[in-house]
RNA sequence: CGCGGGGUGGAGCAGUCUGGUAGCUCGUCAGGCUCAUAACCUGAAGGUCGUCAGUUCAAAUCUGGCCCCCGCAACCA
């Protein structure tokens, strides 16, 4: 493990407001950034997020409500922002792409790739839909005519630049079969690995003409053009830490990211352009690419025009936003496709958060109440059974510490449940009721100084994960007296999804 | 024959690489307990592991055929 950590999401593309989706690969990055700053130290930690406000969807979107692109993509920027602050989200910068620092270092990426001789002057050729301004495939051609409007394309050929891509493309295949660690999980290593061994990799076209599409960052050698918005979102990535020197040479403390974070539909942006780009410029590639996978609503893709996306401030207005952020990381493994409904959240509520870990914490805070006046009493003598707990607490930080290793947000958080269950287990197996009836004061003692040990332990692990909660076990469970409050997770009775 | 993933008790999944009593969570049923949020603990019922054939002393696991589901198939931000 290196000694400073680097991790990204995408930049969202504004051109709509943030859903679910977006939340979930946020709220993996703030978990793993939590856990890391723990591990290294605040300062050792950098987490960046941002927006992307480029393209020609911006400029429509915007035109549609009667907006300045700009106009359009600030409100939409300040969405996502707000509900950044309303999920708890710990980044450390946020970077839009219409900001001076990042339109320097795309203009100055793309003039020392034309330096090279790694950008030039072509011609793009393709089907084009006037009114809809859209290039179409002929395979996309539905009768011959645009998919969208049924109106006819026409052949149209436009000057622009390319990426020469395929240059990189040998180079690119032996580094990914060298670096068996570089796509992750294994399954989108595979895919990749075949894409780039089964095609022929043509090279990018990075820019739009100005007549056609003005939302972007002019290049610097050609301003009657745009950037092409991927071309210039990517580089984000690097234009947030770092910048060039006059010898065009990249210089950060931050870089190489340690992680890129995203959904599957974004991969081959970063595991082909991305590194192929980075490496014409003589960067290091980042450590790793992880692509998790999408919440299926009722089996089906979540879009806007099937008008089914799910608002994320909603489910938390609902059920709170640790529930809600435990929902998304415990229910399916990072990775995987998963099935969203209120049904499953109510259901990981009740049975995971309010039988288990809630109604741990309460019933041992009675006890205390109870039989100590709310005073945490000395650690005394185990039993077998409080020894088994007492390796558990110690096995513990080595079984999340692999699991999140391989951002495997879910089976951390059941080896923290396992010691959970330990101990409810251990209540039922010591009887403390009857200790205190028969007086068996050293007993007692030791049993209950076990419970506020293993409840203080998970609160420790379950920060990254649910920082609020284990704020508040942290608070109720003082240093020698309790502060007991309410319960964490009041049981949903009578769930009524979507009500 | 384009590439890939998958089909395991009512639901969702693990196990398949490295054959050998089919496991977990939820749900259902029964019991126990009372510190606790009708929470907790224990036990039970429920699967010929998509299908057909083969290899083997032995197949969810290996081999071949077939059926079904789901992604991907290059500028879609």
């Amino acid at each position: 493990m290196r000694d400073k950590f680097y991790i990204t999401t995408p930049l969202y593309y504004v051109n709509a407001s943030p859903h679910i989706g977006h939340s979930y690969t946020t709220i993996a990055a703030d978990c793993l950034a939590r856990y890391m700053r723990k591990k290294l130290g605040e300062e050792n930690v950098w987490f960046l997020t941002g927006t992307d406000e480029h393209g020609q969807k911006i400029q429509r979107a915007a035109d549609a409500k009667g907006l300045s692109p700009q106009d359009f993509a600030d409100k939409t920027s300040v969405q996502f922002k707000e509900l950044w602050k309303a999920l708890d989200i710990s980044y450390n910068d946020f970077i839009r792409t219409t900001e001076p620092r990042h339109v320097k270092t795309v203009q100055k990426v793309l003039d020392i790739l034309l330096k090279k001789g790694d950008i030039y002057e072509g011609k793009y050729e393709g089907l084009y839909c006037t009114p809809c301004e859209t290039f179409w495939l002929e395979s996309q051609l539905v009768e011959g005519k645009c998919p969208d409007c049924k109106r006819a394309v026409e052949r149209i050929t436009e000057k622009n630049y390319f990426f020469r891509l395929s240059k990189y493309q040998g180079w690119l295949l032996n580094y990914i079969k060298n670096e068996k660690e570089f796509i992750q999980p294994d399954s989108r290593y595979e895919e990749t690995l075949s894409f780039l061994e089964l095609n022929k990799l043509n090279d990018l076209c990075i820019s739009r003409p100005g007549e056609r599409l003005s939302w972007g960052i002019p290049l610097p050698f050609a301003p009657d053009h745009v950037t092409y918005v991927w071309f210039d979102a990517l580089i984000n990535y690097i234009s947030a830490v770092g910048s060039f020197d006059d010898n065009d040479k990249y210089h950060s403390k931050w870089w190489p990211a340690e992680l890129h974070l995203m959904a599957k539909d974004i991969l081959r942006q970063h595991t082909v352009y991305w590194p192929i780009m980075l490496h014409a410029l003589d960067i290091e590639l980042p450590k790793r690419v992880f692509a998790h996978g999408w919440w299926l609503i009722n089996e089906d893709k979540m879009s806007k025009s099937r008008g089914n996306a799910v608002n994320p401030l909603e489910m938390v207005q609902k059920y709170g936003l640790d529930a809600y952020r435990y929902f998304l990381l415990r229910d399916v493994p990072f990775g995987s496709d998963g099935n969203f409904s209120e049904e499953s959240i109510v259901k990981r509520f009740n049975g995971d958060l309010a039988n288990d870990l809630g109604n741990l914490v309460y019933r041992t805070l009675t006890m205390l109440e109870k039989y100590y006046q709310g005073a945490i009493p000395e650690k005394g003598k185990l039993n077998e059974q409080a020894g088994k707990i007492e390796e558990k607490i110690k096995l513990l930080p080595i079984e999340v510490s692999a699991a999140m290793a391989y951002l495997d947000f879910s089976l951390a958080l059941e080896h923290i449940w396992e010691l959970i269950n330990m101990a409810n287990k251990y209540v039922e197996e010591t009887k403390p009721w009857n200790l205190a009836k028969e007086n068996k004061t050293d007993e007692l003692k030791s049993f209950i100084r076990l419970l506020v040990d293993v409840i203080r332990e998970a609160a420790e692990h379950i920060y990254p994960f649910m920082p609020q909660t284990a704020e508040s076990i942290k608070e109720q469970m003082g240093q020698d007296k309790i502060n007991k409050g309410k319960p964490l997770f009041p049981r949903i009775e009578n769930p009524k999804p979507g009500a």
